[in-house]
DNA sequence: ATTGACAATGACAACCGTTTTCACTTAGAG
DNA sequence: CTCTAAGTGAAAACGGTTGTCATTGTCAAT
């Protein structure tokens, strides 16, 4: 689904009209590919400094954005309300993550609750119902 | 469950030794009982400030963190990150939100869910799961 | 290869919800 | 009533995020 239209190794997001391609949006895009786990602006600013390369935090915020907008990646918020994103796949999926680690591991739901979530807002006159479906627990490497 | 030891008329937090029972949380948690939606803190003060009553808005964070610590209050993020409160009811429950006016209803998750939380968490070695499930919809009253 | 228009960058300041500080007030036990 | 520790709230600090704006870099057109 959802195939990208003509380039062959495209990248989605940042091939619009209009929207350039450079070194900071390449270099997040490649480190973002690396983590399997769910992470913070500043999380990628310091692992991308880790490996030599320099990306201002200013710019690392507004390509998350712009990625979050392009459906590349998803965000949650923590109990603090920090903002974490993840390169995910493309498809309605949910979350199994490491409270601890953020580790995470994507889910197919259970066709179930797709049934059950849209009679649910039947019942109570509700339109145009999403539904959020998060595990979280502690991975095996964090016991 | 849980039920509280000795008092009748009992309100749960804020009756352990050292509490005190003051105007401030008194006013709060009686103003947090009149509204079915989520409500921010800035909310709750001005909820209370149009009926009269004042109080700082400092003491309400801490009034509804004390309360969400006692499991009198269920808090959630928005997508830029507030924190919004909500009194429920005690036992485990999950939510149909209205994204535009944040009325919200208390559901009882569909029974599958439960195992297979469980079952997927036990499948890829993690510990402790926990579920997080949030319908949102547009109410009736917002259409 | 050179140019030029305009998208992108990043240091810095502003923003906003939340937490901390601290001098003052007050509930409630004795 | 009195005394003490809990509670209050104005103001300052905090931290993640967004806005500003002068500078840089991309890339289509020449
Ligand atoms: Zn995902
Ligand atoms: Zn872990
Ligand atoms: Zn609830
Ligand atoms: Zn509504």
């Amino acid at each position: 689904m959802a195939a990208v239209a003509g380039k062959a190794l495209g990248d989605s997001a940042f091939s619009a009209p209009g929207q350039r391609g450079t070194r900071q949006r390449r270099v997040i895009r490649e480190w973002l590919g690396t983590s399997a786990a769910f992470v913070s602006a500043q999380q990628v600013r310091e692992g991308i400094a880790a490996k030599g390369d320099a990306v201002g935090l200013t710019t690392v915020y507004r390509t998350l954005q712009a990625l979050a907008d392009a459906g590349e990646v998803d965000v949650l918020r923590t109990d603090t309300g920090e903002a974490l994103y993840r390169k995910c796949g493309t498809g309605h999926h949910h979350h199994l993550t490491c409270r601890s680690c953020e580790l995470t591991i994507e889910l197919a739901g259970p066709p179930s609750v797709e049934k059950w979530s849209q009679s649910t807002a039947d019942e109570f006159g509700f339109n145009d119902v999403q539904h959020v479906i998060e595990l979280s627990g502690t991975c095996s490497n964090c016991r």
